[in-house]
DNA sequence: CGATTGCTTGACCCCCATCAATCCTCGTGG
DNA sequence: CCACGAGGATTGATGGGGGTCAAGCAATCG
């Protein structure tokens, strides 16, 4: 069922298009895939995950349980990109759960084989690095956005960056299928608040909702929005 | 005036003690100390930093310009941590504005040295690793609460955390000197919000406000709060 | 076609941002 | 040595953003 690393295209958008085709060939032999349908849990928080998952199709949403029970989500990883390096690196259990947004193909990658290319192959490791620094950079300034905007403003941000990443070209949709629920979970609302909101953007054509299908229309009109008019 | 990085006792707290000794003489030869008084910048946003700063002693706050023109403080830095690293690996200038709290004395290591070592030492290499993936943890954990806390939830644990990274065991009080106005900037608020609850803090004896410095008393209490009863 | 789940809107109220006034605490210079 | 000014700390008043509860509506599914 699975393919070959070495001709997978998926791996040119992540830290594995550094490995050597040698590497590739022996990555290939003991990864595993799987397939994960829309709903199903990747994986869980408290979970041991031993490996690397490397996103073939589909997107799931990364969020942690906050004290209030409500679920953050503050990541959405798709095709192409890795998930687990963190918990791998420091050895530690995942502090995050996984859940699949739609349905996924995924292939596992054990923990020794990722550590020993992380040990022989130097230009691997500064791959992983960089992707580290551009998460963490990342996070700070969703730190800053979290603490300082209105839960306008965020939505705003959390729109733009759901175009950007998720846009489908033929339609103009944002072409996830997230639930009102996962938009607020993102932005850290209420549902009702963040679907007023969106109701409100609608109204001043800055959005436009076809059935669950979120468009973005007026980008310049939501940025100023988000920065504050 | 510098002294001498093989001797130096504050990398063993960092990265740095994965460095062999010549790697160490090495970085001891072009490496260069200054003195940073309270309140003058180490380095601001926008800048190329073009290196790494090793902190011997004193405390500097790092923060965000927001949009709407507030300074989000995202991370506090005092002895022996090691700050730059991020803007070195991804070669970007940096996102972020660091203030001295108090006076501090750093040395700061040119960034090709620390990309040779980067590049030779894996040991190294995989210490920074671990580090930043800590960070990124721990950002995920602060994207959490700051999008899922109340306030007063926030002040408690900021309280908790100061107290646990900055105590000052003689006194029992939290050292470093922080003005409302900061206080406020770390957990994203109003400072006249940050105020009121201080001394809602200080009636209910969670705290104790001695002159300027704050002291923790009840640590379960303020846990509760942090948590949400 | 019930029934469960998600979406939407209304009503209510509390938290917190903002503006304003006062007090406190220094450092500075007369 | 004291007076004064400036910046920080504190408290009060006020209004709006947004969380919560509740009810009605649409959609999906066995």
């Amino acid at each position: 069922m699975s393919g070959k690393c070495e001709q997978c295209i998926v791996r040119q958008f992540n830290s594995l298009k550094a490995l050597t085709k040698e590497e590739l060939i022996r990555i290939s032999d003991c990864k595993t895939s799987r397939m994960v349908k829309k709903g199903e849990v990747l994986f869980d928080e408290g979970e041991h995950i031993n490996g690397v998952y490397c996103i073939r199709s589909g997107v799931c949403k990364v969020s942690k349980m906050s004290d209030n029970g409500r679920d953050q989500i503050v990541h959405l990883i798709k095709k192409g990109d890795l998930i687990g390096e963190r918990s791998l690196i420091n050895n530690e259990a995942s502090n995050l759960k996984a859940i699949a947004v739609n349905d996924m193909e995924v292939c596992f990658i054990p923990k020794e084989e990722i550590l020993k290319d992380l040990e022989s192959n130097t230009s691997f490791t500064m791959e992983v690095l960089k992707n580290m620094a551009m998460s963490l950079k990342n996070a700070d300034n969703v730190i800053v956005d979290m603490a300082q905007k209105t839960v306008k403003q965020r939505l705003a941000l959390t729109l733009l960056y759901l175009e950007e990443r998720f846009i489908n070209l033929e339609e103009g949709n944002i072409d996830i299928h997230l639930s009102r629920e996962d938009i607020a979970n993102i932005i850290g609302t209420a549902t009702e608040s963040a679907i007023r909101l969106l109701s409100e953007f609608k109204k001043k054509k800055l959005i436009e909702l076809k059935g669950k299908q979120i468009a973005v229309v007026d980008k310049k009109g939501l940025r100023e929005i988000a920065e504050g008019f």
